[in-house]
DNA sequence: TTACATTTTAATCAAATGATTAAAATGAAT
DNA sequence: ATTCATTTTAATCATTTGATTAAAATGTAA
């Protein structure tokens, strides 16, 4: 089990003050260019050379800034889970808001992510199911939200009866399934109806505004 | 573009005599290694080798039966989307049965579907997300569901004031994001709560019975 | 300029991979 | 038994692909 020591490469190649401020570094091209072909295409299905291509770059350079595709993939997949993780416990772990403030500012949060990056959601769920413990260990979520306010706040409203005494799993699923999912099955969604991309993305907005009131009637239901 | 003739190309090989009954024919053995073998790891992931091994075949056998690893994806996905489309219609074009009992039926036929094969939903949404048109234009299943009598129903409900003017998509959305979206998000879950999957997949089953409930809670929703 | 480290290139490797070929084995019909 | 089509095997191809190497180019400090 190898460890990954560097999410920043950079400093080992690059001196602090030769890297001044003029185009994209070499390094970050070949970064950028990554992440854009991973994830769009994932790890098995991109190859190096799409990656060099779409950097501009000789495939040597890939190979010399990363040592492999998979250290650059692991570099890739471990920004963008933090990237998006990172919010979860600001909202989740907030004193200041209740549960139905906190499922709005979730909502809108991940539903402007999602809409900013298209592939991020199927991107994120193959890697993970590719390869269940290599990433999310890392990040350390697990504990977080185990311990966050959001937790406590739900399991008093159960106790209070303010709640149905679902499994939480449910609540969460349900949260994420109608934020998630329309990112996912975009293009079967596209195809079976006939509505564009560009249209059906306009319809996803609107979830911004029905997501939190759709959650608030399901915990309605005894 | 190329059309795909055979959807079982058993007649090609063998008369109709010579294949009795007594083990699984060297071209279903191919089938169904290939279809395990797609399912769980998608197009690209997927080697030849990989195929022939579970097959416990030549590798040349595929070659023979199949003329190329794409045809027998195609002939995978097509009778997998077959499959698994062919239920959508019977359950939403039935006169006899109400929107409430439609969604009952979708939700339970569903569920027990992808639990069936946990590998389903990731396998089909990728491939359609891969080649939107090649597959779903196939099975002709916009035209069906447009015109069935669910659709009927539903806009009938909206012009009663029965259900909210919301867009229809966003019920599909609801309906499949509730369903399908724990077995695409099984193993993030189940790595980040610490969920073993046998017990995910039981707390899956407890939404036969409330996702049916939940849709119904978020129509009264205006 | 010279010296030196960093960055980039072109050429090439070795392994993996999809596919083919020619020959052998198998089994049914005559 | 002989014939013949079908099925299977072993060997091999041609490409693709991830990675390396040695040399050239570039830039920086002395």
């Amino acid at each position: 089990m190898e460890i990954l020591i560097y999410l920043c490469t950079e400093q080992q190649h690059k001196a602090p003050f030769t890297m001044l401020d003029k185009e994209l570094s070499t390094e970050q091209k070949i970064k950028e260019a990554a992440r854009q072909v991973f994830l769009s295409k994932g790890f098995a299905a991109t190859k190096t050379r799409d990656i060099s291509e779409a950097a501009d770059i000789n495939l040597a350079l890939l190979n010399y800034y990363f040592r492999s595709k998979k250290k650059l993939f692991d570099i890739i997949m471990i920004e963008t889970l933090q990237s998006f993780s990172s919010g979860v416990i600001v909202i989740f772990d907030d004193e200041r808001t209740t549960i139905k403030e906190k499922v709005s500012l979730f909502v809108n949060h991940y539903i402007d992510l999602l809409t900013q990056n298209q592939n991020v959601a199927p991107f994120i769920l193959n890697a993970v199911r590719d390869n269940p413990n290599e990433y999310i260990s890392r990040i350390g979520i697990l504990d977080k939200v185990k311990k966050s306010v959001f937790i406590q706040q739900f399991q008093e409203a159960i106790t209070k009866n303010e709640v149905p005494p679902i499994n939480p799993v449910h609540f969460i699923l349900n949260l994420m399934s109608l934020i998630v999912f329309p990112f996912i099955a975009q293009p079967m969604i596209s195809v079976i109806s006939g509505i564009p991309k560009e249209s059906f993305f306009e319809i996803v907005q609107e979830r911004k505004r029905l997501v939190p009131l759709w959650i608030e009637a399901m915990l309605s239901v005894k």
